[in-house]
DNA sequence: AAATAAATTATAAAGTTTTTATAAACTAAT
DNA sequence: ATTAGTTTATAAAAACTTTATAATTTATTT
């Protein structure tokens, strides 16, 4: 689904622009010419974001930032004429997320606005990133530090994980078990590369249907072991 | 609780600069000379906020913030030498939240990490002011600072109450114990890890209908502890 | 091409180390 | 003086490493 943007500009010329460069790129995008309708406008529609002109008549541009805030956490991008402005404005602690000094670039504009988007969805929707590796039936969750297979958890010690993740995160590639041993167990430690195959060995067991045909972690005859994505 | 931010930045002097500059604003301030030990410490520590230089040994800062981003959602800000990079850096869209350019004043530096730091916690906080909790028949109120177990209360200490409610707040992930006697302690507490060891005895005689089978709190071992959802 | 030797990996199990649980003594705070 | 919190000692559990041996694969020799 589109995201909804809201253009708050007094200047009818730059607003049509702004709104042409975020149609563009398949944004949604509304327009209010003054403070007053712009809030409004803000109180009884849903936006994902929000352009905001500080010149503006009535109410100026601080005041409907704060005001805005006190509404909603979206993120408001304030458009300003002189860069000297930004740090004043910024630290006036308005709650304004960015700041555009005019004229920008189209790239600049939609840049900002993209990045602006996926920070807030990152924030509001996944608390926390990247944390999950599916592979074929295999899950596995980093921060959970738990195994799934089909859905049904299988335990998993703290050596055979990290192998494990280090596998599914490197798939597709030949590892030694020199290399295996220097980036699990760690660059000083002493000890031999043995311990490397008997794990393989117990990951295995516990997520290979035939141990004898694995089909996640392969052996490669005298290179070492390959995750097969 | 102070906030805690890591520099990540391989001149020295700068980084001490730095680290003054947010020390005086009460600031836990810790310092990483290069990318390497950056992520390390990021991985192996809570920050609030990272502050990053763009050229480092080792990793450069690009591949470096994308990593951090992987890991955690907190205001990552860039700082580079040269202003014409900002929207190089921006469009590679490396998730980094905010950029500050070399020379800049203490004031201008402050002033962001302030304004990032605050729109964080309003997004993160703001969005959930849960007050309540509630898993499978436990209950916490953390404004009353009570525990029910099935409607009935449970008395609970300080410390326990504290450590229960993080992990409750942050479920379905693994914490060790250095990291849970960083933020539950805090972090220039002086002491030992053992302590969370005892105060998770604790809970989980006050929680647990079988302490050998934890419900809640479940040991990770070698990794630490993990309250499930 | 078959047989043999050498090298590599698999497997099982014993031995060792690390990590956590538990209880109890001690210290600090109210 | 009582409660909460921390530290320490010991027990118990789990994980890890090593070793010995078996089974494969590859290389070499006849």
């Amino acid at each position: 689904m589109s995201k909804n943007i809201l253009i708050i500009e007094d200047d009818q010329s730059i607003a049509e622009l702004e709104r042409d460069y975020l149609e563009i790129e398949g944004f949604e995008v509304e327009m209010a010419s003054e403070g007053k309708s712009g809030l409004e406008a803000v109180v009884h529609h849903h936006y994902d974001l929000i352009l905001l002109d500080l010149m503006l008549p009535n109410i100026n541009g601080f005041d409907l930032c704060k005001q805005i805030r006190e509404r909603t956490n979206i993120p408001i991008l304030m458009v300003t004429a002189k860069y000297e402005d930004i740090d004043k404005v910024r630290g006036l602690g308005l709650g304004a997320d960015d700041y555009i000094v005019k004229p920008f670039s189209p790239s600049e504009l939609v840049a900002r606005v993209k990045a602006h988007l996926a920070r807030y969805e990152r924030l509001i929707h996944n608390d926390s990133p990247k944390t999950e590796i599916t592979v074929r039936g295999l899950q596995l969750n980093t921060s959970s530090r738990q195994v799934f297979m089909n859905g049904k958890e299988i335990p998993f010690t703290t050596k055979e994980f990290d192998l494990l993740t280090f596998f599914a995160t490197h798939p597709n590639q030949v590892f030694s078990k020199e290399h295996l041993f220097e980036r699990i167990w760690g660059f000083d430690s002493i000890g031999d590369n043995a311990t490397v195959t008997v794990h393989v060995k117990k990951i295995r067991k516990k997520i290979e249907k035939d141990t004898d045909n694995p089909q996640y972690i392969q052996t490669v005859w005298g290179s070492g072991y390959r995750f097969n994505k």
